[in-house]
DNA sequence: CCCCCTCAGTGAATCGATTCCAAGACAGGC
DNA sequence: GCCTGTCTTGGAATCGATTCACTGAGGGGG
């Protein structure tokens, strides 16, 4: 036998028509016992299963979700995806998967082959401007978005962190500690976690009634290597700052690697908060200090939220999800080395868990 | 305009038959400049991009690939994935992800589920037998298949990395060090990978003339926790090893932080080797000796096996791919501490990169 | 005995494309 | 003027399912 059953086969072979075979596949009421068990018994036989492309067809309904994100590979959107897929396919959804790398053609070129495929919704993520262009791809798709991790606007439904909040506790942390010049490392400002940490950031040097110095906020992408050239950098300057914020988990290895190279022992010289529990942040020596976040949250926020608007029972209007982060104290941040700026010292952080109330 | 342009659409308001407006969206060369210039207009006027899931159906052909591994999130799949989808991708094919999480009830229902939507081939990992049952439930897949890190059998493609002769190199690193209480931990003994670093293991004693404490080879799973668990249980026991092998990626932190918790020092009191290099293999104190795989190039080698097996090209023979691993060495391992067993000591490794030939 | 209603089941239309066969237009050769 | 061949195009069949309108059979009531 060289290819698949059909209906038809299954029709032929137990003396009924296609029809009635539909509808012991679809479970419909009106068919007769004896009937059923015979098409089904023929179904088994032929090891037949209905051709998903021709129900989706006929029906326009797939049963499939796109999800597009900048980078597969990276371990934010792979636990993403685990939590995500893992909720949809137990409602019997597959998930179509493609990277962008960040680019905008890239995205393009994915929404626009992706969209002819007719996916039933979307997670997805995006690096680049939402202009009109973007606007009409994403309008194109005919089928229910939601954003995570970015700010692309009220009309679509978004799952994002708390990284303002996050970055604000560090900061805040921080200047407790006695630091007055605290160094920020983040992606592309347009990106929304890097913009909300820079936020965070500032407030907390605000409230503290601390000015802020710009060439202290390092924005550039989620790599490695920006955070070992930036650090590198920093820490080689006259006026080098007492502490850094790494404000992206991508970013830890490449500042605990400067350090290392240039020599510079955390905490005493320098301390350390990253954004993102990581093995290596625990295991490290010293273990550092994270803002802690749960993308397996922000997976699974996104794909209920998902599946509650295919369900069909949603009031419509866009919906909006704000996980929280904490700060978990480790032992990477000490006071600064007896630079001390005027003023009295500042009280620390009383509990280990910080929930920002910020955003 | 509530719905998508189809063909119909653009034909009726060309003025030209949808057989036509068909043969210019496929660019077939019999047909009129001039019609197809006014065709061309109609269709980026209405912004028509025909449907995927009806040309599938009428054509045969999805242009998407199926890629089912056990857990999404984990780096190595992620990584492979990421490889696998970027050579895809670029042809034109999209990418259907499945996460088994290992398990058999699981592994049939998404093989199932994905060989109704008719993949055009698929990139799989099983991790459990490979009996009538699921060979039954390959064979409905009715495409090609390229296996990565398993061994299923010779009449299936297959993209495997070298981890035996990692083992091997890893082990007889050891014993020249002059250990002889070696610890190996790796997952369950028939996954492929464990099973050949098992044998690389072996082969590593036999050729020293040493045998093999079954007692120190310890198989459980992928996770940090068996890590973890295995090493406090070795470094608890009376006759504790004087090295580890950690046999997977995942195995290390579970690794070092049973060592912390103990305080046991590594390497003074215990060397330690990885499969799997990381960012935490590098910046943990001391730097830990590790065998360098390359998963981007396990995801790249089975995408490309795909495309020429598609592209019809191929010789129909299954193919094998074999890659190889590189010892690292760092700071994790030295001399066991003086208990050294009699005989003389034997000669160390003399080249950094010791690309193995076992296999 | 006839009518009506219900229950099963049939067959055709449909989803949106591809592709093959046939036919019309037109030119050129005889 | 007719025949043939080339170049375009139209139209129908097809892929594999769903679904709706309709047909018959059989039962119950008047």
């Amino acid at each position: 036998m060289r290819h698949k059953a059909t209906i038809k086969d299954v029709a032929r072979m137990a003396g009924v028509s296609v029809g009635t075979v539909s509808r012991v596949v679809n479970s419909h009421p009106t068919v007769d016992p004896a009937t059923r068990l015979r098409v089904t018994e023929v179904m088994v036989g032929l090891d037949f299963a209905p051709d998903a492309l021709a129900q989706s067809l006929r029906t326009q309904v797939t049963r499939t979700i796109g999800f597009i994100v900048p980078d597969i590979s990276n371990p934010l959107w792979a636990h993403i995806l685990r939590s995500a897929s893992e909720a949809l396919q137990a409602q019997g959804y597959s998930v179509m998967v493609a990277s962008t790398n960040g680019e905008r053609s890239i995205e393009l070129e994915v929404l626009a082959r992706i969209a002819r495929r007719r996916m039933d919704a979307f997670l997805l993520t995006l690096d680049t401007p939402l202009d009109a262009e973007l606007q009409r791809s994403l309008a194109q798709l005919f089928a229910p978005v939601v954003v995570m991790e970015r700010d692309l606007g009220d009309q679509w439904n978004t799952v994002v962190t708390d990284h303002g909040g996050g970055s604000y506790a560090a900061t805040r942390y921080l200047i407790g500690l006695g630091h007055r010049r605290i160094a920020l490392l983040t992606a592309q400002p347009a990106l929304r976690p890097s913009a909300v940490r820079i936020q965070g950031y500032r407030q907390a040097h605000e409230e503290a009634g601390l000015p802020v110095d710009d060439s202290l906020v390092r924005c550039g992408a989620f790599w490695p290597e920006f955070g070992f050239h930036e650090t590198s950098r920093l820490l080689s300057q006259e006026d080098s700052p007492t502490a850094v914020v790494a404000g992206g988990t991508q970013l830890l290895p490449g500042v605990l690697r400067a350090a290392n190279l240039q020599g510079v022992a955390i905490p005493q010289q320098v301390s350390v908060v990253s954004c993102g529990d990581t093995d290596l942040a625990q295991l490290t020596r010293p273990a550092v200090t994270v803002v802690r976040s749960t993308p397996a949250s922000v997976g699974l926020v996104a794909a209920k939220t998902l599946l509650r608007i295919l369900s069909g029972d949603d009031d419509g209007k866009p919906s909006r999800v704000v996980l929280p982060t904490e700060l978990i104290l480790r032992d990477s941040c000490a006071p600064p080395a007896r630079r001390l700026a005027a003023g009295r010292p500042r009280p620390g952080i009383d509990s280990l868990t910080c929930r920002a109330k910020f955003e």
